[in-house]
DNA sequence: TTTAGGG
DNA sequence: CCCTAAA
């Protein structure tokens, strides 16, 4: 509160929007509406909550100060739209890099691995305006004591946004593993899509993992772009190859346990 | 940071 | 894709 306070300064104003448009007596629509009874707002009391899956939690956290405001929202007359437009107010977002927090749109992938359909649908699902909720009244000086930074990380960070392996992508896979094999993914990544950032080596591992289950079950439980069996097949033979090579390089110790064991 | 696997 | 124990 401290904090929202020192930012705000001079003070907020809170319109009230009916449908988009401003509505200019508040009191009078807050007594139509049944939410007032007249003079007394001093019982009417506001939260500012963001919608909890398009916008993450505006946290007072010393460790993300990008996450506090968002430069359009701190315009000259600390006036805020608490009831989204059909815009939603982040068409800068694109130009304003240290403050996106929706979404890697600004990942330069240059996929070598030519990938035609490459359209990054990000989901522009309308913010929905929530409706009232009652909340007790009570006293600033009894409001429970939350840890503003308490919050799990994983309630921070955008999920990164699904992009399915492009044929030509996986075509890249096979051929980089089939050289190199299941256990230097690093390897995989610098050698086959050392620029495709949006690529880690883990994701390589992961989709290499799909790949072999895609490959053992019937092509009519398979789903999205079909990968042609050729290359399912160099899977399921790069697997094997590299399952005994590694089986090999076991062995326990060396080839000096391997007579002990006899 | 990478590897290796379960979630 | 994410989360992470191990290495």
């Amino acid at each position: 509160m401290e904090a929202v306070t020192a930012i705000l300064g001079g003070g907020l104003h809170v319109d009230v929007l009916l449908q988009g448009k401003k509505v200019r007596d508040d009191n009078k629509t807050l007594v139509q509406a049944g939410i007032s009874r007249g003079d007394k707002l001093d019982d009417l009391g506001f939260t500012l909550e963001p919608n909890s899956i398009q916008a993450p939690p505006l946290l007072i956290c010393p460790e993300e100060p990008r996450l506090l405001l968002p430069s359009d929202a701190a315009q000259p007359q600390t006036k805020l739209d608490l009831v989204p437009t059909s815009d939603g107010g982040r068409s800068n977002l694109k130009s304003e890099p240290p403050l996106n927090l929706i979404g890697n749109y600004l990942e330069s992938d240059h996929d070598s691995v030519h990938s035609p359909a490459d359209t990054l649908s990000v989901d522009k699902t309308t913010e929905d305006v929530r409706p009232l909720i009652a909340i007790p009244s009570m006293s600033v000086e009894s409001l429970p004591m939350v840890p503003a930074c308490k919050a799990r990380r994983s309630e921070i960070v955008q999920r990164r946004i699904r992009r399915p392996f492009s044929v030509s992508e996986v075509e890249a896979l096979v051929q980089a593993v089939e050289k190199l094999g299941t256990g230097r993914w690093r390897d995989v990544k610098i050698r086959a899509f050392d620029n495709a950032k949006h690529r880690t080596y883990v994701d390589l591992k992961d989709k290499w993992k799909t790949l072999v289950h895609t490959a053992r079950i019937s092509p009519q439980q398979r789903r999205g772009e079909p990968v042609p069996q050729q290359l399912l097949d160099r899977v399921l033979s790069a697997h094997a190859y590299w399952a005994q090579q590694q089986a090999k390089l076991q062995s326990k110790s060396g080839p000096a346990d391997a007579c002990l064991l006899i």
